[in-house]
DNA sequence: TTCATTTCTGAAATCATTGCAAATATACAA
DNA sequence: TTGTATATTTGCAATGATTTCAGAAATGAA
């Protein structure tokens, strides 16, 4: 499960990337979080250990790797946008009242649900699932 | 397809709000669109016909309908927010390119995709397809 | 080293969206 | 009809996440 620098270093380079001190740690941070950052928490995290850190550096960078395709943007929660590292197929679930955002596994993958797909190249999906979760649900 | 006014009227009172002009002007248009309007875009077009009409009005009312179940709103663009009064299942396309947003229609129900949702309580889902349409992957 | 290019920085600007308080419309009792 | 309470709309100012920009710093090639 753990992704050596090493290997992310190379990630950065076969995308064309340059892997910059920053840019590296920031991989490495959104790679390795469960959770689904925002572009502030990622520079709040990331602050100390670099040093020195702009969050315009921060939002850059990001934009950089979801250009390149190497991770995700999400826009599920209306009010700000936040990022994924996992690359595996998967959907989100936010939950109306504490916010959280899920992680769900897919039994297939997101175009088989979709007719007249024909002459389109598709290069992002996203499934988005809004409710209560399950803790939410108990103490309604 | 074409709905009446009475229709529309009757429908916001089912879902207890007050049928104003105001809103039954900008229920009457998400629902008959078949573009995917922003809050800017509703103002800009019901502005002549109402004669008076004010930004606000239309963001609080669409919210409004939003939080009454009774249109959508997409978050599939990361630069603003759209409205879709189309309430059958359905997915979404946006192009990368020309920035059009297209109805897609559905094999099957979203919730069949998705593993372990026990517990959870699925309130509204929406799947988000981002690519090159068939008109820009031809002029690519 | 030097030069050219890329990357980072921090402050200022942008812009969709919301908050607020006043104005207006509506419902309904007297 | 009039008065009054409530609901709705309005316009402008404020908010805050995100982007822009121009200069500073770092990097790579020669």
């Amino acid at each position: 499960m753990e992704v050596s620098r090493a290997d992310l270093k190379q990630e950065l380079i076969a995308a064309g990337i340059r892997p910059s001190v920053q840019r590296l740690a920031i991989f490495e941070y959104v790679r390795q979080s469960c959770q689904h950052p925002t572009a502030e928490v990622v520079y709040e995290a990331l602050c100390d250990e670099l040093g020195s850190l702009s969050l315009t550096t921060v939002y850059n960078t990001l934009k950089l790797f979801v250009d390149a395709g190497l991770i995700s943007m999400l826009t599920i929660d209306d009010t700000f946008r936040c990022f994924d590292g996992n690359r595996k197929d998967h959907a989100h679930f936010r939950c109306n009242k504490c916010g959280c955002i899920v992680d769900l596994k897919m039994k297939n993958e997101f175009v088989t649900l979709v007719e007249g797909l024909q002459g389109y190249e598709i290069t992002d999906a996203q499934l988005y699932l809004k409710g209560l979760c399950p803790h939410c649900c108990v103490k309604k």
